[in-house]
DNA sequence: GGTAGACCCTCACGTAGCGTCAGGTTCAAG
DNA sequence: CTTGAACCTGACGCTACGTGAGGGTCTACC
């Protein structure tokens, strides 16, 4: 594997690599989640940077528990910025250290009491299975939010690139037509197809990522 | 909830005092896996503190990677061993508090390569994939070993039994022959089945409980 | 006592994310 | 060339619940 974007992992090499099954691996590339770079002609799978890259952060987001449909959703609007994927993951990870240390450290005073021929209280049980669920439960209401804001932040982005961007084209627009441009010169052409995109960012821009 | 077995927990209250679902306090009753201490005229489910100590072993061998059939088997047999499963739960959680500290670790370095506008080699990917399947990795070959010792100590207690045991048996069953009984006699009936029972015991003793 | 909403029951269909297997082709080392 | 490992596609199956339907019970309040 070099630096660029050299094929050089057959789908085993990657699964062995990274502690994955290669059932999960052409899973992800039935899906269209993570397709290889190329096959060879016999129909081989052969995975460069690009795709341990995102397959990362397929992975991180898994971790994060999110379905693999909403990772390919997020993924395909995000591919700009692996830079969140890895803080979003570093912050999970804190926040399990924490948690499980608390357990641990919980957990070891149920041990100590049992070992004492100490029966521990109802309440120790309780609190140590309520432990364990909050380590697994995935989305804290912090992250829930930032992901929302995130999708609220795409939005707004959007609405200003329209905001900005629309009086200048139907200035530009205009300016063609009083100068006697028909609706066949590249300009107008591409004045028109521009205008065409800013307006479909408001009507196709929304998929609906609500789990359920 | 008092610290003798009255029962006080219904499903709901169980359900929310530690972070599970009703549904899957259901799904354990149903599995003979937990089952309620009693039921109220109208079939509601009543929890004691036994259940409660009892779930947390549950959910902590889920933790461990068991699936439910085997949690079942390993229970009945070790209902009076309480300690063995916090100390391996302990042992797991410091296992995996190790791992993912590393990850982190490894993580934010990644992350500051990115900041500084370099990408991460590929190397660096593969191995925080690598370690993501680290720690999602249930069994160290440690904790297998102590399972499969735990095993086939039973195994062992079966062998002794065995060999204790059938002499007498066989002495008593010549003895009554010696003596003119028939096969029909009810204490040779007795002796016979005893003598089948043990033998089963070698032969229908072990379930084959390989994880695929 | 009556009401209403939360909680409980059983039953049962459905699912996500793979695991496993079958049957066959390709690749790489000896 | 041979052989065994690695790869392909196709497809059935599994675990541990999630979800919804339809109905009864419990408890607090009027």
């Amino acid at each position: 594997m070099t630096t660029d974007e050299t094929p050089v992992l057959r789908i085993g090499a990657l699964a062995k690599r990274t502690g994955l099954s290669v059932r999960t691996l052409r899973h992800y590339d039935e899906l269209g989640l993570l397709e290889p770079a190329e096959r060879t002609f016999a129909g081989h799978r052969l995975y460069s940077s690009a795709e341990v890259r995102r397959l990362y952060r397929i992975v991180a987001l898994r971790r994060l528990g999110l379905g693999l449909a909403e990772i390919a959703a997020l993924l395909d609007r995000d591919d700009a910025d692996p830079l969140s994927v890895v803080r979003e993951h570093v912050a999970e990870l804190e926040r399990r250290i924490r948690l499980e240390q608390e357990l641990r450290d919980r957990l070891e005073r149920i041990a100590a009491a049992l070992d004492r021929m100490h029966e521990p209280s109802v309440t120790d049980y309780l609190d140590a299975i309520e432990g364990m669920t909050m380590i697994e439960r995935h989305y804290t209401p912090e992250q829930l939010d930032y992901l929302a804001r995130r999708r609220t932040e795409v939005g707004e982005e959007a609405i200003r690139e329209v905001e900005d961007e629309w009086p200048r084209l139907y200035a530009e627009m205009r300016a063609e037509m009083q100068r006697g441009a028909g609706v066949t010169e590249p300009r107008v052409q591409e004045l028109a197809a521009r205008m065409r995109e800013l307006v479909g960012m408001f009507h196709g821009g929304d998929e609906g990522s609500s789990r359920p």
